[in-house]
DNA sequence: CAAAATTTTTTATTGAATAAAATTTTTCGC
DNA sequence: GCGAAAAATTTTATTCAATAAAAAATTTTG
């Protein structure tokens, strides 16, 4: 049994966030103002505080939604036959960016970052951090079909690889969203430079 | 000839840094007001504004002052024979990390990210990116001379090369004061299993 | 239906950020 | 050196985020 008053409270969620999303794209991060937010949303200012602590956890919260479907997303489109690894990361992160600047601009992108950054033990950014993990998880299952394919050597540690592709991926894609004309392509390039470079490195297999 | 007006500004600038840094190791970063910095730097709330725009302006300009110690340091230390990537990097990394600590805590290193991130247009913060972009050279540099001794595949272009491990361990590093009870020791592995996973992953050299 | 529990709203305060006006200090030509 | 002009700082005022405590409203439960 849901009570009346969990019930509400949900709404109430619902429409915060929605409204949020709606005026942060619109007026952008700054402009908007928890009153605003409150306002379109029918409750006071102090319950947006009560319910997401600060006007960042109010965009973690829509951030956190949207990831949700990205995970989906790639796990869809990222391939399953990819011949090799800078392939399969590129792809990777193009998804990201691509999601990313469908949902929100990248100045408010800069925002999530900065606040997942300085509230790093907060709930919400503790979810954030949890969808980055599942987010790498992809990629690692990618990896391990590749593995079993033979087209990875079977000494190589699929996690670690995984994640350390991931870390390299966010770098760049924070690269991205730092500066407004950095595009797309230019980070790929960057991306793809960064992993011909490792993987040539290596070196000497027996 | 510097004019007594430039002095005075020079003066000015460096007690309200001098005073933070002070400040914020004592009391911490949000227990410190601008105004307790203007105070002790002997200047009204309103020039601290007027120099660095903003409370984490002044902790960006501290912490310039730091990092450009920080490339010194480990100019110097970063060993010029070292056998192969991996240890190189660690190298590195422990260097960043242990100079970070020395200067300030976690927590206000975590407003450093935040600070660069959302202001990643600011003065201060190309400031920032650019001795960023220095500290990656130390490693270039040692790459390059690794080359030159043999312990590099002469096809590896070592720029792309330093810039890739450079943002592996800066997002290790971001990753380490992101939380209070993450170690040095921590990282440090975690940052190994990313390099040799990626080493390995290379392959078939002819 | 009424008392108890829960939640939201109201009210108030602190501090960052910003802008404009007022004041002080330095500079520079004479 | 003096005084006008220029430059910088301080004062004053405003908006908004964040937080806390008291008051009010609403839901739950016996």
């Amino acid at each position: 049994m849901t009570t009346l008053r969990a019930r509400q409270k949900n709404d109430r969620r619902k429409r915060i966030v929605a409204e949020a999303k709606t005026l942060f794209r619109r007026d952008g991060y700054d402009k908007t103002t928890i009153e605003n937010i409150a306002e379109a949303a029918g409750v006071s200012g102090v319950t947006v505080h009560n319910y997401y602590g600060t006007k960042a956890g109010v965009l973690l919260a829509l951030v956190i939604e949207n990831d949700a479907l990205l995970i989906d997303k790639l796990e869809k489109s990222l391939p399953r036959d990819a011949n090799d690894i800078v392939e399969l990361t590129l792809h990777f992160a193009r998804g990201v960016m691509d999601h990313a600047i469908a949902h929100l601009d990248k100045q408010i992108w800069r925002q999530v970052i900065a606040a997942v950054t300085v509230e790093a033990n907060s709930r919400l950014s503790k979810a954030y951090f949890q969808l980055d993990h599942q987010l790498a998880y992809v990629l690692v299952q990618r990896l391990e079909g590749m593995q079993k394919a033979g087209r990875l050597p079977v000494d190589v540690d699929v996690e670690h690889l995984g994640k350390a592709l991931f870390h390299l991926q966010n770098a760049r894609f924070i690269q991205f969203i730092s500066s407004d004309d950095r595009t797309e392509d230019e980070i790929e390039t960057r991306l793809r430079n960064d992993l011909t470079a490792l993987l040539s490195a290596g070196g000497r297999r027996t």
